[in-house]
DNA sequence: TATAAGTGGAGAAATTTTCTCCGCTTTCCG
DNA sequence: CGGAAAGCGGAGAAAATTTCTCCACTTATA
């Protein structure tokens, strides 16, 4: 028995495809990709869409408020489970990092701005920021947060790592911004931890793998 | 007098405008945006920028090559004119964010990976790799730079510095993107100096500062 | 000042995008 | 299982956007 407001299976599994697609496609293309690509990659008519969403800014609203909440989900599972609060913010940022939530960043841009100003985005906006300034004030007592660094910091830096390096090879883009944000978590330490010494990524080696994975 | 293949002073303004406009345009909506829209900002006639560039894959070309020249001279001088490599390494990561150089990042992507090829752009994009493995192995000598941070690190944490964050008040970005770089740079060092403590940028600071420079 | 080089921008033509409509398929309740 | 309601895909008309030419006008240079 289904309630009446509520969809059926099939159009319920479309909607959250929908969604999944679209922050990806908005992610690689701005919020100004076409619908019928959206439409296109998540392998459902245009119909389909349009009756989901009927226009783009339905759309753009619902995937910020969807990524808003799996950041919120990701903060607050990472300061339960984290005995460290240090060890919780490293999960954040790397976490957000996967996420793909370029559009997020925007929230302010002209093309998001009238949906991003709803109340329900304002407020999860506010969560989010609560549960970070925990985590953020307990690294600072636990002294592993530079004192110098605050909730906003975080915000910006996490805003550059989500929105990746399109236009190259997924792996090797996906390499590049985990090294980059592990080099960020260290330039926040208080007192850095000797970190275990690796292999440097070369130039030799960007170039090569640059060219094999592009080729591939 | 002018040599015969040679622009006249005003076409040659304009050339170098478009050159400039190109790269931030690209740099903020990517290389699919419409010429016109790059001939308006530019404050030029739609006909003037097609004289000078027939097509969108010849001004994505010039855009490249511009870039690349511009990035390389801003590695040889902070080569040449800082003493330390360390001081090089930073100048170079500070000023290219500073560049808005998004369009190189892209040099695989789809969109303009048929002009990235050229020989003239491989060349630059090698030119640029040997100044900037010189400043490294130097930093590296010096003792200043992690053993386990290769020039592959420098341009990926480059790569995603220069998009900066769009959509954004420019003020509140560029300071973002500062203190970000400042974070990445202090995550690099081998044995972190003590930086000077400064004010951490707090959640409710963030809020604010984007709220009202927003409306401003 | 004369001449050749360069310019702007209106607008025709081409392309792209949006979004509806409806015959067909799937779900799900009894 | 069978019928009804919900949902689906995608062709294609209509709208919007983008490209790119053309030429009367302006500007630089010798």
């Amino acid at each position: 028995m289904r309630a009446p407001g509520q969809l059926r299976a099939d159009a319920q599994r479309n909607r959250e495809l929908i969604i999944d697609t679209a922050r990806e496609v908005f992610a690689e293309q701005g919020p100004g990709a076409t619908m019928d690509e959206v439409a296109r990659l998540a392998g459902v008519g245009a119909g389909t869409l349009y009756r989901h969403f009927p226009d783009r800014d339905s759309l753009i609203h619902a995937v910020l408020a969807d990524a808003l909440e799996r950041m919120i989900a990701l903060a607050q599972k990472a300061r339960e489970e984290e005995t460290w609060a240090w060890d919780a913010l490293s999960r954040f940022v790397r976490g957000c990092a996967d996420l793909r939530l370029d559009l997020l960043i925007s929230v302010a841009g002209e093309q998001v701005h009238r949906v991003a100003g709803t109340p329900e985005i304002n407020e999860g906006r506010v969560r989010l920021l609560e549960v970070l300034d925990q985590i953020v004030s307990a690294a600072h007592d636990e002294g592993a947060l530079r004192t110098d660094v605050g909730t906003g910091d975080v915000m910006g830096v996490v805003g550059l790592l989500v929105r990746g390096l399109p236009a190259l090879p997924a792996a090797l883009g996906d390499e590049l911004r985990e090294r980059a944000a592990r080099l960020v978590l260290a330039g926040m330490r208080a007192h850095p931890a000797p970190s275990p010494p690796e292999e440097p990524l070369t130039s030799e080696e960007l170039i090569r793998r640059f060219t094999s994975e592009r080729d591939s």
